[in-house]
DNA sequence: AATGTGCTTTGACTTAAGTCAAGGACAGAT
DNA sequence: ATCTGTCCTTGACTTAAGTCAAAGCACATT
């Protein structure tokens, strides 16, 4: 399968002519990264931005102290690096491969070449970025307005919306990067999760969680009830 | 001054060709508002966006404790609202009028329409959104990364900046307004002000604030300095 | 099986920031 | 000038969450 065909298929690239996935295809280049290397730093120049052909990608930030909050982590068919093609200015954050991950890279010049030609795409890329704008309004929402326990709650329901494999989760990133995707730290999540293990709201081994009790995590997340 | 005219200087509509400013004008309604009235609330469908001819509108959430969370303040020239305009679902957030205000709202459909003809637009918008998406990455890092002193600081630099007015800053909103803008507290911040005069960092009187050590506050603000 | 390295958990402690409650200050109305 | 409501400040207290340090596990390698 060539790339034009890859690209079809990603949701920014949705419905466009496939002539225009030729051209992406020809204007993209394919960019491989190990596990832990970074990508871009926050500050440096936006010279263009990247989809996941395979692998994950981590964006996040660091503290004078050293505690990384994960802004997002990204998987295959997701784009990112956008922001700083159309702001002009340096990358907000900084990215960095989070496995072995095979990345296209689209040269900023070229691709707004392109979306000046076809307004689907400029239509697409902005149903992205305003998705990407709601996730970061609920994780604004999160951090200023509930508690860690709620956070918890909400993403694991939210977990296992996107598995539906019926209440049962299996963690695909470690729960350090949970942690820091959440907005704390390792210890307190621990602490979180036996204190609803010890209530029976969930099931706990290893990285494998059964949700015991969906309504019990929804008061949790959503209305102000307490974990005890 | 016809609406048209004031369209052509606001950023989003910047070097169009006229004719969309007129088509934009035809489209685009006029809205008032008193001071603390709702515009929309969270979840209300969103059936196109606005733009601020005058007047002061803030977007926020609030916790079921009551807590709120500004999310931004917007002024003359700015627009709001248009998330749910490429996402299709409803508004992420409330937004309500800080003072009375007059506003032109622009339907969707006939905006879409609109961006689909000039890929200009479309690029503003793509900007607008960027640097919004860059904003509230700050605000994420604000929250989750840093402290209250450091975000007041940072914020008090930001506004000295921007008025240049030398050192000397007039706050425009009401200090509780300033708190939920910082994800705080009256209280907190009033306790973290009085800190700062008392280390001789700013002085304060009434909602008029001088800034006297600009590299005190920069070290707070970005190293992880603290505030004895 | 033994070793080690990197997660994760747990415990004891500290601290930033929130809560509750009481005064003060200020501005517009009378 | 005084009243009155709103906003701001201050104090005493509580609490969620972070820090530091020590085990405990688990998996991969030898």
């Amino acid at each position: 399968m060539g790339v034009a065909d890859q690209l079809a298929v990603i949701p920014l690239f949705e419905g466009l002519p496939s002539e225009h996935h030729q051209t992406l295809a020809r204007i993209a280049m394919t960019r491989s990264y190990q596990k832990g290397q970074m990508i871009f730093a926050e500050g440096d120049e936006g010279t263009g931005f990247y989809i996941i052909q395979s692998g994950r990608i981590k964006v996040f930030k660091i503290s004078p102290e050293g505690k990384e909050q994960i802004f997002h982590i990204f998987g295959p068919g997701e784009s990112f690096g956008e922001v700083a093609v159309f702001t002009g200015q340096g990358f907000p954050a900084f990215a960095a491969a989070d496995a072995q991950s095979s990345l296209l890279f689209f040269p900023r010049q070229a691709f707004v070449a392109l979306i000046r030609k076809d307004s689907s795409l400029a239509l697409n890329m902005l149903a992205v970025l305003s998705r990407r704008l709601q996730k970061f309004s609920a994780l604004i929402e999160d951090l200023s307005l509930k508690e860690v326990p709620a956070r918890l709650a909400a993403h694991l329901l939210y977990l296992c919306e996107k598995d539906l494999a019926d209440n049962k989760i299996s963690l695909d990133i470690s729960k350090g990067q949970l942690a820091s995707l959440l907005g704390t730290i390792p210890e307190t999540l621990s602490r979180i999760m036996s204190r609803m293990s010890r209530q029976g709201l969930i099931r706990m081994k290893g990285s494998h969680i059964t949700i015991l009790d969906r309504q019990g995590l929804k008061d949790i997340a959503t209305e102000g009830k307490k974990l005890t």
